[in-house]
DNA sequence: TGTACATCAGTGAACGCGCGTTCACTGATGTAC
DNA sequence: TGTACATCAGTGAACGCGCGTTCACTGATGTAC
């Protein structure tokens, strides 16, 4: 091989980071693969080196995003972190003003659901991920099984209300959501 | 004029209806005018006979849809309805089924979020007509007073379930999702 | 009642543009001698 | 150590296509006489 093997894999990690916060920003449709390579310091061209298709990097971002998400995860179990503090950050203004290093599920799920059944696949087995990990830290706290399905409701819940809080304009109104979200994340999660 | 007062009514009408479903199937990004036009039964020129811009439609198709589900909650209000039927009725496999006649914030709520603030203004507006009547429907029920950032809460979690099980490929694992989002809908309108 | 006219909803082709994808070519780089 | 070579990541132009929007034109229709 003439570039040193980490050339390459180094290329495809600023590939999928652009397009993992472009389409969080913006949307998997609103955003063309020419921008993504610009992002990453390329030209358009090059993207077939790394990938085989818009769709394929799709999955790899989904993949990624929702690891990464199941990474921290554990690690607030492993800390012991209380689940208010992760439902306050979940649902804080930052979390809402930063979407396009927030969470997937907020950002993508409705528009993931009108993808190919192998980009939905991913989502989904990536996903349960994270259910798993948030169904085994509540059922630790409450005492009491708590299943994947129930901590999906949970997850609705904040994805839920972080998408309310981000479509509406008015300040005030979008923080009054924020917190009424997080007393009830606090009273499902108890 | 030429054509009956009605007529001109009734095409634009026919393209509302048409766009509204499309829309909430496929998302607003991945929906062309051509489409929307055959659907309505005309070619896209006489599109701009009716509306402004495909975000004028936009603005438009929300504002409708929207208040439609304003009416539906009314109408449930003045029949007594239970607010388990209503809750299960949201997450019935159906209305997970039927994306382009159901709920407009589990369809589009995040893709609204990255639109234009007067696009995001109608959204604001006219779902807040649903969440009030929501909030005036749980304050009765309950008999202490909830706030429409609450009822928005509420619909946060039914929004943010349903999109969940419309992402899962796995039909069982969807229903289980389902039937654990009526679970803590219960729990938060009790 | 029958005809000429004015209106305007609807047509269909064209506009520039960006999309995902392909491909002949370039040139930087690690290896072999 | 220095040079020739083979590799392949990256370039940049082109492909067909569908997008939102515009516009000169058509023809169905209600009105006026």
């Amino acid at each position: 091989m003439r570039y040193a093997a980490e050339h390459n894999e180094q290329t495809r990690e600023r590939i999928l980071e652009a397009a993992a916060r472009l389409f969080r920003e913006q949307g998997i449709a609103a955003v063309g693969l020419a921008t993504i390579m610009a992002e990453a310091g390329l030209t358009v061209g090059t993207f077939y080196t790394h990938f085989k298709s818009k769709e394929a990097l799709v999955r790899e971002t989904l993949l990624r995003s929702l690891d990464a998400r199941h990474e921290e995860v554990k690690q607030a179990v492993l800390a012991g972190t209380d689940i208010e503090t992760v439902i306050r950050a979940y649902l804080s203004p930052a979390h809402r003003d930063a979407a396009g290093t927030g969470c997937t599920v907020a950002a993508l799920a409705s528009e993931v659901a009108r993808h190919p059944r192998a980009t939905r696949n991913t989502f989904a087995t990536h996903n349960a991920l994270t259910l798993d990990a948030l169904a085994d830290y509540l059922s630790k706290r409450q005492g009491k099984p708590v299943r994947r399905a129930d901590a999906a409701a949970l997850l609705g819940l904040l994805a839920g209300t972080l998408q309310l809080a981000r479509a509406i304009p008015d300040r005030a109104e979008s923080d009054a959501i924020l917190e009424a979200g997080i007393r009830a994340a606090l009273r499902l999660s108890a």
